[in-house]
DNA sequence: GCAGACCGGAACGATCCGTTCCACTGTTAG
DNA sequence: CTAACAGTGGAACGGATCGTTCCGGTCTGC
């Protein structure tokens, strides 16, 4: 037993191990483009049968809400990554530039509501939070991210970057580029900025995906 | 004939005419709030039953697109009223304020790709077109917009700003325009500023969702 | 007072999609 | 060598949704 041919791609295992990652990236790649796309495009796209899906996952949902947290996680860990850049600034725009590249908000925003969250994602996106309040205190603390900026408006900030959709995915991801170029050029310290008009967005303000969904 | 009684409200013909109104309303609120809502949606929060809807409209998709060229038509109106204005900057900003406000971007883009458009549609987007990249080179010309910003780039601004939503209607229109703040912010000029980053958007780059959606 | 505009809403038919089920295949344990 | 079986493809099912049609009823305008 035991790798009986110590090639990597021997056997129905093996076959079976690769499936578990080809059809993840098959799932993120179809809901990406479209959230609400059925089960069996999914399964196309990774070029395996239905079953296989269903061997792994209970059901839509529950892909779903792995699909989801996986985005979830990625986030903190770029998070984790930035704050241990030095410089306060750099890690701010370093956070974003990654967050934005890696499509993690189009995940998380656009399949947040289709399924019932766990309580570990709970904790995840609390903690999640944390990280982002914390890099936007150093950004703050640089003297380079203008006053009236709240951790709130990296929120706002990552969804108007996933809003930019264009039909080729490359294109995509340059236009975010700009984008979030943009954004932070609206979010610096100018000298004789007006200030920004209305409440800032609040702590719980969009917390609301992760709970309903009439 | 003709008003019998002069009321503005008497009669089965005035009761009609008034749904004509209120039906649309309902329909602008229910596409905008989902994009793939049941007509049946529309009839309820209008007040009305299914067949006074079907009475007006060949069918739903012929609601969507006199809803969508409804939007068109409002975002020309508002550029030709701020290209009117005397000062330069204050147009260009005039402008993205009231069709930000109006929601008319949500209603373009939202819906496009739902039904076939007409020529006049297609006529009536270039002459949109050419309305922005008129209050766009007003707004190079006073040079408070920075260089390297083109027409193109009010589509990324309206999309960034049309993708802010939450459950309360109007919390939405305020944490819109704070958006809208800060992307006016990084589009204008400052002095020590880096380039924006990637090709710039092209013309034709918006206008696919114009033409299908597979 | 009657023809018909106007309307409400039930009913229909088509489509779509999540899930189940079963036959099949190559692998692995003994 | 072979019997079990994990792993799979894909057809089929059942439920839900939704656009559209249709019919019976009501009130107006002449």
């Amino acid at each position: 037993m035991s790798t009986p041919p110590a090639k990597t791609l021997a056997g129905r295992r093996a076959q079976a191990a690769r499936n578990d990652e080809v059809i993840l990236e098959a799932a993120r790649a179809v809901f990406l483009d479209d959230p609400k796309a059925p089960i069996a495009a999914v399964a196309e796209r990774a070029g395996v049968g239905i079953s296989a899906l269903y061997r792994r996952y209970a059901g839509k949902e529950d892909l779903l809400r792995q699909l989801c947290h996986d985005g979830l996680r990625r986030y903190i860990a770029e998070a984790e990554a930035a704050l241990a850049e030095p410089d306060d600034w750099t890690a701010f725009n370093r956070f974003l530039g990654r967050v934005v590249d890696a499509d993690v908000h189009s995940l998380t925003v656009h399949l947040a509501g289709t399924f019932t969250p766990t309580e570990e994602m709970g904790r995840d996106a609390m903690r999640a939070n944390e990280l982002a309040a914390a890099l936007v205190d150093r950004a703050h603390a640089s003297g380079r991210l203008r006053p009236d900026a709240v951790a709130q408006d990296l929120g706002l900030l990552l969804e108007a970057c996933a809003a930019v959709r264009v039909p080729d995915p490359e294109r995509t991801g340059q236009l975010r580029r700009r984008q979030l170029a943009v954004l932070l050029a609206g979010l610096s310290t100018v000298p004789d900025a007006d200030p920004l008009p209305g409440p800032p967005p609040a702590a719980g303000e969009f917390d609301w995906r992760w709970r309903h969904r009439a």
